[in-house]
DNA sequence: ACCGATAGATGTAGAATGCATCTATCCGGT
DNA sequence: ACCGGATAGATGCATTCTACATCTATCGGT
């Protein structure tokens, strides 16, 4: 099952959708550019490949939708603009983030109760 | 691919590593009181089934060691306690959770001046 | 003509998840 | 004595995700 010690760059789809999201909402963008500010945001580890399928996921669910754009200067890109489903979808996924933070919150200052409190104990 | 509402309770390895390294650095306990316990932290939708495998996937890696414990009332019960092991890979993935924790922040920040913004703009 | 950066997409092995299901024990009620 | 419900743990399996490599293509510079 590799209990293994990621969590540590990797990007599931838990974040990544509020991510692009928010970042759409921003204003429009194309994907390479959102690898970028996703990586910006501190997740380093993003990969292409599962972003590039995620935009077009999320455009089949009509979150988003795009076109090509011809670019002054490299290859094409495909811009994405949020839909209006698309912002009711980010409004959704932030507030399940807000539990998400309350949770981790809860748990560290938890951590951190525990941490002290064996520090002072053995601390006479 | 189906990039569905889910982060709804649901608790990736992500959490759950952390979680119950954390429940039982607070004392040993077993499957169904962690379950519980996980549950009470908010993540209503944790189920069984991963729970259990992923105990005896941190018993493999040594984090946690168990053995099986008559109980009073009902069946026996497999108690879990933290190993040496298991205490530093608490505080690994507790540092990990902080990382988590500061890009959830920032992010849910984000989205709040975006909507402050957009509040304000339409509010003449 | 060639290389590197930019841009997007796909294929796939292996891992994780969600869900149902199974075993077993104890206790209270009938 | 038997049944049902709560407790406790575990497994099977189809679906889904993830990580990683790989592929195509365009443009600018040399």
């Amino acid at each position: 099952m590799s209990t293994n010690g990621d969590s540590n760059g990797t990007l599931p789809r838990h974040y990544l959708k509020p991510c692009l999201l928010l970042l759409l909402a921003e204003g429009p963008s194309h994907g390479y550019e959102l690898l970028e500010q996703v990586r910006r945001m501190g997740i380093k580890g993003a990969e292409p490949g599962g972003l590039y399928r995620y935009l077009r996921a999320m455009e089949k669910e009509e979150m988003v939708s795009s076109w090509w754009e011809p670019s002054q200067a490299g290859p094409a890109r495909r811009t994405y603009v949020l839909t209006e489903h698309g912002r009711k979808g980010l409004n959704e996924s932030v507030q399940s983030l807000r539990d998400v933070r309350e949770i981790l919150v809860s748990l560290l200052d938890r951590y951190d109760t525990l941490h002290n409190r064996a520090a002072s104990s053995s601390r006479p």
